[in-house]
DNA sequence: GCCCACTAGGTTATCGTTAACGTAATTTGA
DNA sequence: TCAAATTACGTTAACGATAACCTAGTGGGC
């Protein structure tokens, strides 16, 4: 944090130089177009002067920001900065830096984001989850260039996608339930408003309707612990028997696991449990639990490489689908299995 | 995602409005000087053509990018998304943006990064957890015009910080642990080259060498659950019957909790737990984990105003400190306490 | 009727960098 | 040996926006 010295610019080492500022900018840009003595005198002259490009203006000329947006509905949330971590492995070795923006609350401000990352002219979005409705995400995608959309979908003319299949996960949790016994099933759905939770409520009727089973209780809540928490003793309390619940995320889960020892319900004992996403806390709780994981860095890396591939306009897949893998664990062992 | 329309720019506009580019600026950016009539119609005329400021130009001319540099070592680390949301909310109500960056591995990468933001013209960078020796953090700091650090120190003209007060912190730690009864402690320390596991040490030397008690045991570790675990398992394994084990963070403690479930070592019965930063995962764990809690999100929010004074040029403190609070908890509940 | 302040705009130059083109001097080839 | 190609630079004009200054008309006070 040094006083307020005046920036350097392409001009003053010029001027030190001896020399014009295309010169300067060919040198130190390695397009050549100087001899090795001018090259030299060039470049020691940027050194002496500390001299650091404006990317501002750099930007301004070539259209190019390499820049990135990147949205996420809260980093708070373990899923996010493991796809975040993805995203970045991949843009840095490309040169290209991340601006990071939570949304938070509004849908509102989800277009309010999207606009402020179009408007300073970020080369990209790679935004994750949107939970704005089709109708209003639409107009809002025309106004970029180049989007991928992590757990979402659009036209293909609007922007690509990388997605889980979530309905298979909901398959793989619902069949492994069933194979330990299991046969009254809630289940706990998270955010009305999340593209995954009807695809992942989707695959669990899909998975019961097969074998003539309908489940029990569906309650929609905030993919928090708390939310998983609320909802859990919400269906626990008005009864009904369960003796599975699937839930939208670990975070739900959780949630879920402590209301059941609030209540006192043995898990697995009464009740199974089952978790989406793997996050490093489904095996820090008592009982360990079962969850459906996804490769989230992988997430994070694939929506970069596409993104990149769109910005230079190379041809990529209209959506990749990434498998969830079924990772059994205490909340979901019975001897009885 | 639409096709490949050309920008449209405020020429546009006032070729549409049949006005000149500087009404046009003058009126979007509500500084009057036409009529209303002319203001309406440079109004629609932005409208239909769906005009957006260019961020860069516009910065190039202000010399303000309106952006802020946000440096962590590994946003994965649940104690730093608390930190970027509480910064982003003071951020986002005086319209700046902020760009995140992880360092992740080496120190060169934070001189990397630092250097790349500056050269972006960030208006100024809120800098975690600096891992870079004194020594060559300097230079690395005169780059830059405004930079608030968190967690670490610099001299007054250099930056300002934020930091949490880990002496105390200790001190508190230490004191609860002698008064439920523990003798014998074990020191799992954290990264040596953290500022913060010195400040800690320091303080936890103090407040048993009050009682004339000298630590039996400190190890440096990674500042992950799997870096506790192992240091913890290191310990335990080489003896020495602690019945205390004050660890660097919440993430630490976790994975020596887990290593004393491992070696059959009975957490609090046998050996008592702290941490530090109380995170989620230490009320999640069984048992809870006692824990130094620190106010995340308002080092963010503190950082954040405190840059925000020094990019405006107002007068700031240079340093503020924050008090950790003891979070009791299951850790280092005994019955004989 | 005259001077002055004010309104409603337009002109010009500039932020820092680079694309595109221009021009001497030197080298190359047959 | 002389035209053609290459080297080593310099000039000009942008990128999109705005600060600073300029100008013509309008209205009011005395």
């Amino acid at each position: 944090m040094a006083q307020n010295e005046s920036p350097v610019t392409l001009e003053d080492v010029a001027h030190l130089a001896g020399v014009s500022r295309m010169t300067v900018s060919r040198v130190l840009n390695n397009r050549g177009g100087a001899s090795d003595e001018t090259q030299k005198r060039i470049r020691d002259a940027a050194e002496k002067l500390n001299y650091r490009p404006n990317a501002m203006a750099r930007s301004l000329k070539s259209r190019r920001s390499h820049t990135i947006g990147v949205i996420v509905p809260d980093i708070s949330n373990p899923f996010f900065p493991e796809i975040f971590r993805g995203a970045e492995s991949v843009a840095q070795s490309h040169g290209y830096t991340l601006t990071l923006s939570n949304v938070i609350e509004s849908a509102d401000r989800e277009a309010e984001i999207f606009d402020k990352l179009v408007a300073q002219q970020v080369d990209g979005i790679i935004w994750c989850s949107a939970r704005m409705p089709s109708d209003a995400l639409a107009p809002v995608l025309a106004t970029a260039q180049s989007v991928v959309l992590v757990n979402r979908e659009a036209a293909p003319d609007l922007a690509r996608s990388v997605v889980v299949d979530y309905a298979l996960g909901a398959r793989l949790g619902v069949d492994h339930l069933l194979a330990i016994g299991a046969r009254r099933f809630g289940v706990i759905a998270g955010p009305e408003w999340a593209f995954g939770a009807h695809a992942r409520l989707q695959g669990v009727k899909q998975a019961l309707g097969a074998r003539g089973i309908v489940p029990n209780a569906i309650l929609f809540c905030d993919p928090t612990i708390e939310g998983g928490n609320t909802a859990a003793a919400s269906l626990l309390a008005q009864g009904g028997g369960f003796d599975a619940l699937i839930c939208y995320n670990d975070l739900t889960a959780v949630g879920a696991l402590m209301a059941c020892r609030n209540l006192g319900v043995d898990v697995p004992g009464e009740l199974a449990l089952i978790g989406f996403d793997d996050i490093d806390l489904a095996q820090l709780v008592t009982p360990t639990i079962t969850s459906l994981g996804v490769p989230r860095y992988e997430i994070g890396r694939s929506a970069m490489t596409m993104l990149l591939k769109i910005i230079n306009r190379e041809a990529v897949e209209q959506k990749l689908v990434l498998q969830p893998k079924l990772l059994v664990r205490g909340s979901t062992l019975r001897s009885s299995a």
